[in-house]
DNA sequence: AACACGATTTCG
DNA sequence: GAAATCGTGTTT
């Protein structure tokens, strides 16, 4: 039986958790009670007070306030006017990380993911450890991943434009 | 109160 | 290559 991942496993750095997710599962509880199942492709990391691709390297704010708490909860964004992007909180309470959830099986990019999946601002802060609509858990299968640069942060610049904090599931 | 812009996607 | 579209943080 499959195992949902709890606070400690969120509470680790975003570069553990972070490509320890690809090939997960990501489960959804739909509000007419429908279960469905995602496989995890792609993730990228955000680490905190000095990555600048990271909302909070500029400090906390309303948007943001989520990042800063215990690991485990979703931090939910509107990007362009028009798409949700989805990131699970990692780390201690204090310490501002999460992980980008940028793709599944059936939908690769983070604004379309979230629009397959169904989540928007009525998610932020969702506790994944206790939610009864949307959790992560063990697939069981260990996925091979490639890390790469993340995709459209250029403007902050090196080294983070460069760090290889982008994972893909491997074919 | 006004402004600039973004962890993207879609269309021409 | 450029538009779409609006919440958020910053400046006036």
């Amino acid at each position: 039986m499959a195992r949902r991942f709890d606070r400690t496993f969120y509470s680790r750095d975003v570069l553990e958790v972070a490509p320890l997710l690809i090939g997960q599962h990501l489960i959804r509880i739909a509000s007419d009670g429908t279960k469905t199942v995602y496989v995890i492709t792609e993730t990228e990391a955000y680490r905190g007070g000095d990555d600048l691709a990271c909302h909070a390297s500029k400090g906390k704010t309303p948007r943001n306030e989520v990042m800063f708490g215990e690991g485990g909860h979703l931090y939910m964004y509107l990007i362009y006017g028009m798409y949700w992007m989805m990131n699970v909180v990692t780390a201690p309470r204090g310490v501002p990380q999460a992980v980008l959830l940028r793709g599944v099986r059936e939908a690769s990019g983070p604004g379309r993911l979230t629009r397959l999946v169904g989540v928007d601002r009525n998610y932020n802060g969702e506790d994944l450890v206790v939610s009864e609509r949307i959790w992560i858990e063990e697939s069981g299968s260990p996925s091979a991943y490639t890390a790469s640069p993340r995709v459209g942060i250029d403007y902050a610049g090196e080294p983070w434009r460069s760090m290889p904090w982008r994972y893909l599931i491997n074919l």
